[in-house]
RNA sequence: GGCACUGUGGCGGAGUGGUUACGCAGCGGUCUGCAAAACCGCGUACACCGGUUCAAUUCCGGUCGGUGCCUCCA
C-alpha cells in the first residue's frame, strides 16, 4: 500500500510497525456547531484509510478526539471562544453546548456508515494529563511564561519548521499583522492560558494556583501519548492543520518524548461549494440534513466523496450530487438484478484483489469505482465492495413486498394473455411502490426506481 | 511577500511518454407490445508558451488563472 505522506512530499509504502496494532489519529471535529459537508469529507476519506487497512488484513487501533473546549480568546478581537459563542448563542452552557454538538457528530458519522473509532476521546478527559505534559516541557526548559500563558519556545526546538517546510524567516518579514505580544517569536504557540482579570471564561482548571484553560494544540499530543504511544504509524487531518496545529503538535510531542510522532501525515484537501469557499456568510453551509431536503442520503453524499480524491480540491454542486445518487442507484440495480438471475454471467476473475490493487495506491476510490463499472461483479464481490466502500449497497437490497410480487406475477399474466392495458397499469400500479419491472427474454426482474 | 496545492471533454473526475479511464447528462442503433435495463456505436479533453524526445495531456522551464495557510481564526 502507497500513501502520500506530507512528512516527505512522496508517495511512501505504508509498512506499521506492528500489523495488529496500526496505531491512527485523526483529528476531531471541535464540537460548537452541525458538522457540514465540508467537514464531513474528511471523515468519509479516513474511513476508507480504516477499511482499506483492515481488507489488506492490518488491524486498526485508531482514535478520534471531539475538542469540547474552547479554543482561545485572541488578542485580536475576531478570535472569539467558540464553544462560548455558541453557548450565548443558544442559551446554554458551554458543557451542553458540547454534549448537544457531538452528539450530532456522532450521528452523522453514523450516517454516513463509518467505522467507529476504536476509542473516542473528549480532549477535556485529558486536561490533567495535558497538564503534566506542560509541566513536563517545562522542566525541559521549552516554554516561558508571560502574563497571560504558558507558550512553547519554538526556538528551542530545530526542526519546528520541518514537517509544514515553513520558511521562519519570511513568516517575520511577511506577517498580515504584527500585533504586540510577549512572545519570543511569532510561531512560538499558548500550551496553557491564564484566565485574566475579569475575563469569563466557563471552562477552567487549576494550574500553578489560578484558573486556566488549555491551549489548543495540546489535547492532541497529550491523547497521542496517553491513548497510543509515539510513534504511531498515520496521522491524519486537514491540510489546513500542516503549518500551525501538526507542526505545534510534533513540536510539543517530540520535544517531550523525544521521540517521532508519527511516520506518515495524510492530509486532505477542502471542497468548495459551488465554486465558492464554505462559509457561513455566503450562506452555503450545508448539512446532511439538508441534503436529505433535496432528497439525498448520507450515503449518496459519500459516494460524491469517493469519486475523487482526498488530496484534490473538490467542487461540490447538487448536480454532481445527483450524477453520484444516479450512480449509487444504478449499482444497486445491478446488485438487485444479480439476486434475481439463476445463472449470472461469469463474475471477473480476481475482482477483489485487483479492486484492493488499484486503491490501494494512495486511496484511489476513484479508480477503484472505474474497475466496478468495468467489471462483471458476483455476490461476494459486491460485499467486498461494501466492506471497502461502506456503500450499506447488500443492505439497501430489500426485497419487493408480497404485495409487489403480486403485481408482478399478474402482469406477466396479463402481458401473456396479451392484455397490455393491463400490465401497463399493473406497472404503474407497482412504480407506485418505488419498484419498475423490465421485461426480459428469461423473465420479468424488478428494480429500484 | 513566504510555504504548499491546483488548472483534463456539457458537468464531475482518474490516469498515462505512443493504445477506450470511469460516472452523470446527450445523440444514434440493436432489443421490446410499449418501455426500461442491457449491449453496440458517436461526440475531434487534457490552461498558454517554449524545451527534451522518434513521440508529451503525461517529463523540464516559464507565463497566466484558481485555492489553502502564513494569529491561539478552522
Amino acid at each position: 500500500m502507497k500513501l502520500y505522506n506530507t512528512l516527505t512530499r512522496s508517495l511512501d509504502v505504508f509498512n506499521p510497525a506492528d500489523p495488529s496494532n496500526v496505531k491512527i489519529y485523526t483529528c476531531g471535529p471541535t464540537v460548537y456547531d452541525y458538522a457540514h459537508i465540508g467537514n464531513l469529507t474528511a471523515y468519509v476519506y479516513w474511513d476508507l484509510l480504516v477499511r482499506l487497512l483492515r481488507s489488506s488484513h492490518f488491524q486498526v487501533n485508531r482514535v478520534l478526539n471531539l475538542t469540547d473546549v474552547g479554543h482561545l480568546t485572541s488578542d485580536a478581537d475576531d478570535g472569539e471562544d467558540k464553544l462560548e459563542k455558541g453557548a450565548r448563542r443558544e442559551g446554554k452552557t458551554v458543557w451542553e453546548i458540547a454534549e448537544h454538538y457531538a452528539g450530532s457528530f456522532l450521528k452523522d458519522y453514523q450516517a454516513l456508515e463509518l467505522i467507529p473509532p476504536t476509542k473516542i476521546c473528549k480532549a477535556t478527559d485529558y486536561i490533567q494529563q495535558g497538564i503534566a505534559l506542560v509541566q513536563r516541557l517545562t522542566e525541559q526548559g521549552y516554554t516561558y511564561e508571560t502574563t497571560d500563558g504558558i507558550y512553547f519556545d519554538t526556538a528551542k526546538f530545530p526542526r519546528y519548521a520541518e514537517l509544514a517546510r515553513l520558511d521562519l524567516d519570511h513568516l517575520r518579514a511577511g506577517a498580515r499583522v504584527e500585533f504586540s505580544s510577549e512572545k519570543h517569536n511569532p510561531a512560538d504557540f499558548a500550551l496553557w492560558k491564564f484566565v485574566r482579570e475579569g475575563e469569563d471564561h466557563a471552562m477552567q482548571w487549576d494550574y500553578l494556583g489560578r484558573p486556566g484553560y488549555p491551549g489548543w494544540h495540546l489535547e492532541c499530543s497529550t491523547i497521542i501519548h496517553e491513548e497510543l504511544g509515539e510513534p504511531i504509524d498515520i496521522h491524519a487531518g486537514g491540510i489546513d492543520h500542516i503549518p500551525v496545529h501538526h507542526t505545534n503538535e510534533v513540536a510539543q510531542s517530540e520535544a517531550a518524548f523525544d521521540q517521532t510522532l508519527a511516520h506518515f501525515w495524510l492530509h486532505c484537501n477542502f471542497i468548495t461549494i459551488e465554486g465558492e469557499k464554505i462559509s457561513k456568510s455566503l450562506g452555503n453551509i450545508y448539512t446532511l440534513a439538508d441534503l436529505a431536503k433535496q432528497g439525498f442520503s448520507p450515503l449518496d453524499f459519500k459516494l460524491w466523496v469517493l469519486q475523487g480524491h482526498y488530496q484534490s480540491e473538490r467542487n461540490f454542486s447538487f448536480t454532481d450530487l445527483a450524477a453520484a445518487k444516479q450512480r449509487r442507484l444504478n449499482w444497486r440495480n445491478r446488485l438487485a438484478t444479480l439476486t434475481q438471475q439463476d445463472s449470472p454471467t461469469p463474475a471477473t476473475p480476481d475482482f477483489c484483489d485487483q479492486l484492493l490493487k488499484l486503491v490501494s495506491d494512495n486511496l484511489n476510490s476513484a479508480e477503484g469505482f472505474s474497475f466496478i463499472d468495468n467489471s462483471t461483479l458476483s455476490y461476494p464481490d459486491w460485499e467486498f465492495v461494501d466492506q471497502l466502500f461502506g456503500l450499506g449497497l447488500i443492505d439497501s437490497i430489500i426485497p419487493p413486498s408480497a404485495h409487489a410480487e403480486q403485481l408482478i406475477k399478474e402482469r406477466s399474466a396479463a402481458r401473456d394473455a396479451k392484455d397490455y392495458s393491463r400490465a401497463d397499469q399493473l406497472r404503474a400500479e407497482l412504480e407506485k411502490e418505488g419498484i419498475t419491472v423490465l421485461d426480459t427474454p428469461s423473465g420479468p426482474i424488478w428494480q429500484y426506481l
